[in-house]
DNA sequence: TTGTAGGCGTTATCAC
DNA sequence: GTGATAACGCCTACAA
């Protein structure tokens, strides 16, 4: 008796089929279909003997025979340059998150910087009916190669890119109010770090500084100080640029960079914020918990690719409007490493 | 001329197919076939028309088809409860890295504590040829079922599962250690912040702090303060504790906890370390920034992922070994959160 | 060297 | 209500 409930000792693999399910039930294909998807009206008697060859058979469809029939894969994917440092995982996550809700598997991709991403992102289209691409992974033309086989992409962190819906965080607002901020600290002598020909978001921070600090009457940098998005970029080049002419003022596209310079300023003996000050972006975890506290800009990470999932979505729903392009605000966080301040210092 | 060469207007959809190149080659679609996978000899000529067939169609052989036929996927899955902390996103990173190298999709689930997880983990299943499952994401017999389907699984930072191979970090030996550096503080009365029932290594490592504290004749806490694995479970717990009985050293799970539980002291006015010492686990970046700095293991996150990565692949490769179990080594980071120390006390 | 035809596992359209 | 059967897009013996 158990023999016959139990799948076949030989079907050792990847599970039994709808054929396996209609022979055993003495049915049609067809007709597995239909209670499979309820799609069509079964009599119960015989629903009740397909429900249970399929349990006997532990029948699970082939996700890949149902998308080829239905032409779609159900997932979406991401790409990222990389996970390393707190602001991508957590723009995955909000991301990761409602995809999974509207019932959407996610593939992930990071490019790392590596030569061959327009090949993955390629590969990547072939196995997804959407995907979101965050700031500079690779070229304008490879989305538009992807947008090109009818696959909707929405950008993340990076300019617009025609055919592409987009959200960003707001960035030149953001970086005035914050250079506004340090000038009334009295800071005259500035740096920005960050790589602004890399980074969308860099660049954007860059523009919204250098247009604070000539309302306020600061002297502007000649350029940014490009360097790498993570705290050793940060230790580095701040060794560099504090040995030579230290500014007032270090202005850093992310936290990693800030507290990366700030570790480097230490180590000189300069003191934060006395003989400088510095701020990051992002507010991560560690800009909460340096002393001193890091002045940094909050961006809603995890809203940013929930945004985008969401989008996404309503793309793949049929919604073929005009891109759109969202800015999510951002909230300037004073702490101590800006400056004294007046009040409770903390 | 040109609209001979531009890919016909109307196909507007998922591009074009193996006989739309066969078609405008004017060969079989095997011939087609032969020349992308280069499985056997095709005349040259041949070959040359094939090639500018693919080109003008912009040819892109569909996943679906290829898998189907092959019966594979080429992608695996990882799935795990959250990215929100550094540690999970660490582990994602270098499985991603190694699965990349070696020609492999990955697709992402997050369990985020939900009950569907059985149903989100199977689904996963269909779709992949292998998966990573880390932590307590889902119980055990789930990932016998996954296994059951014949689709391999590697368990990282959890108990061994039958049948499935595991990778973790040193635990026991390693809270020994830090549970022996604490006492040898001075340190009397113990904590212990985490929640055994849930991760297997906080299991392990209270397990490794109590026979440490038994070893050194200091009184062994009844039982772990059970909370969440981040900040806020750390500040709310510890905010209840410090203000019940406050011990002399707490020995946190992870160092999200254990930043947290600082916070909640430092607002009760307990100074750390001197009235108060404060261990973490993971070394995350906020570990090093914070003042003061904290104590913490170091555990390799990327290998772990790496090595499950690396395992997977072997399996998928054809490995029917029997299943092995690594254990990769951790380091104690001595900063200062755990007392004052005689010489540089940074 | 190249073509024919069957198979991979579903869905869905027709008839009955 | 149910059952044939044609897609879906590709791979691969087997023939020629």
């Amino acid at each position: 008796m158990k023999a016959l409930t139990d799948p076949a000792p030989g079907d050792t693999d990847g599970g039994a089929t709808i054929y396996q399910v209609a022979e055993r039930a003495d049915v049609s294909i067809a007709t597995v279909s239909r209670v499979l998807r309820g799609t069509a009206p079964v009599a119960a008697a015989t629903r009740a003997r397909v429900e249970a060859a399929m349990a006997a058979l532990r029948f699970t469809p082939s996700r890949l025979g149902v998308s080829l029939a239905e032409r779609h894969h159900a997932a979406n994917g991401i790409v990222f340059p990389d996970l390393s440092g707190p602001y991508f995982a957590e723009v995955v996550l909000g991301y990761e998150e409602v995809a999974a809700e509207v019932g959407r598997s996610v593939l992930i991709l990071s490019t790392h910087g590596r030569q061959a991403a327009r090949e993955m992102v390629l590969d990547l289209a072939a196995r997804v009916d959407g995907m979101v691409v965050l700031a500079r992974t690779v070229d304008d033309e490879v989305i538009a190669e992807v947008l090109g086989k009818n696959i909707p992409v929405v950008v993340v962190a990076r300019d617009r890119v025609r055919g592409a819906d987009s959200v960003n965080a707001e960035n030149e607002h953001s970086a005035e109010a914050l250079g506004a901020h340090l000038a009334a600290h009295g800071h005259r002598s500035f740096a920005f770090m960050g790589d602004p020909e890399i980074s969308a978001d860099a660049y954007h921070r860059w523009t919204g500084l250098t247009r604070a600090l000539r309302a306020h009457g600061v002297n502007v940098p000649q350029r940014p100080v490009a360097c790498p998005f993570d705290e050793d970029g940060g230790r580095e080049a701040a060794a560099v640029l504090l040995g030579t002419d230290p500014p007032d003022a270090l202005v850093c596209a992310n936290d990693e960079i800030a507290l990366g310079a700030i570790t480097a300023a230490e180590q000189m003996g300069i003191r934060i914020p006395d003989d400088l000050a510095v701020t990051g972006w992002d507010d991560v975890m560690a800009a909460r918990h340096s002393r001193p506290g890091l002045t940094t800009v909050r961006q809603p990470m995890r809203q940013l690719g929930a945004w985008a999932a969401r989008r996404l979505h309503e793309r793949l729903g049929g919604d073929t409007s005009a891109p759109r392009h969202e800015v999510l605000p951002t909230q300037l966080v004073v702490r101590a490493s800006c400056g004294h301040h007046n009040k409770e210092d903390r």
